[in-house]
DNA sequence: CCGACAACCTGTGAGC
DNA sequence: TGCTCACAGGTTGTCG
């Protein structure tokens, strides 16, 4: 489900709910996602309070002050399928809600994920230092990322540039649909060797992530299948892909018929003729 | 260090 | 209608 724009897009919803809050209890219903959920989070969570809601690459980070002023970081990811949202008191978990954070203005945080390749986990200390987010690549939207710091990042890579920006750590939070997108948009065959992309085009694929992470962010993420936001809107940014999706479809740019083709068992689609090596 | 590939898991839709 | 198969927004680990 979520890409780095539907992951912000949560934690805008969620922030100015949660933060300042007390959390009363936490319940975990099922431990199996991809690191087991650790036993004892009921406990540390309970009467926690949270101070912010953060985001870095695709992971939320709550950090909070456990009740024995322990200061710590719950950290959730949603994976392929994963939706955090908020829900009033009493309704009901379904087949697929693993997770549920009560919060004191009378509130249920929910994690529903079916395919569970999401994440709860809790960090002490600095959770930057965590080895799963310690060798996250940059952000795209911050100052800390831009053309020149790309093409740096790819010149011993000779795979497809299209896998190199979806490796977490050369840019955190590119997933297929933006990576697709932000070719398509800076003209660049996907599967041109990552090494042989030019400073300059790699200035314009910057521009252009940024560019599209930013509009999707704007339209409060993509909606596919069932994928709401935390507010239970449906973002909208999917009605504006502009290859993603479209294979057999004439390219709104040249009505070239846009091609498919699978790079690492992800489905790429692109405009043979409006993106080139 | 790099690249290719499998693995984790469930739901859905297409095709027969 | 019901079955089987391919595929879906992510990340990690292993192996060569």
């Amino acid at each position: 489900m979520p890409e780095l724009p539907e992951v912000e897009t949560t934690r805008r919803g969620l922030a100015p709910l949660v933060e300042r809050q007390r959390i009363l209890s936490a319940v975990v219903r099922h431990r199996g996602l991809r690191q087991p959920v650790p036993r004892g989070l009921e406990q540390r969570l309970a009467g926690a309070r949270v101070h912010a809601l953060s985001r870095r690459g695709k992971y939320l980070l709550f950090s909070c002050e456990a009740a024995n002023q322990e200061q710590g970081t719950l950290l959730v990811h949603l994976g392929m399928s994963g939706r955090l949202w908020l829900v009033d008191t009493g309704i009901p978990p379904e087949k697929h809600d693993h997770f549920d954070l009560v919060i004191d203005n009378g509130r249920v945080i929910r994690l529903r994920d079916p395919r569970r390749f999401g994440l709860v986990l809790w960090l002490k200390g600095d959770p930057l230092a965590h080895p799963l987010l310690n060798r996250i690549g940059p952000e795209p939207l911050t100052e800390d990322f831009d053309g020149a710091v790309l093409h740096r990042a790819t010149r011993s890579r000779s795979a497809a540039i299209k896998l190199v920006i979806m490796d977490g750590h050369v840019v955190a939070g590119v997933g297929n649909i933006y990576a697709n997108e932000a070719l398509f948009r800076a003209g660049i065959d996907p599967r041109t060797p990552a090494k042989r992309v030019s400073r300059a085009r790699c200035d314009a694929l910057a521009r252009e992530i940024r560019a599209v992470l930013g509009e999707a962010i704007n339209a409060g993420g993509s909606s596919l299948r069932d994928y709401v936001g935390s507010d239970g809107m449906a973002g909208n940014f999917q009605n504006n892909f502009l290859v993603y999706g479209r294979a057999g479809e004439p390219c709104t740019r040249c009505r070239t018929v846009i091609r498919e083709l699978k790079q690492a068992q992800r489905a790429t689609c692109y405009c043979p003729h409006c993106q080139r090596r």
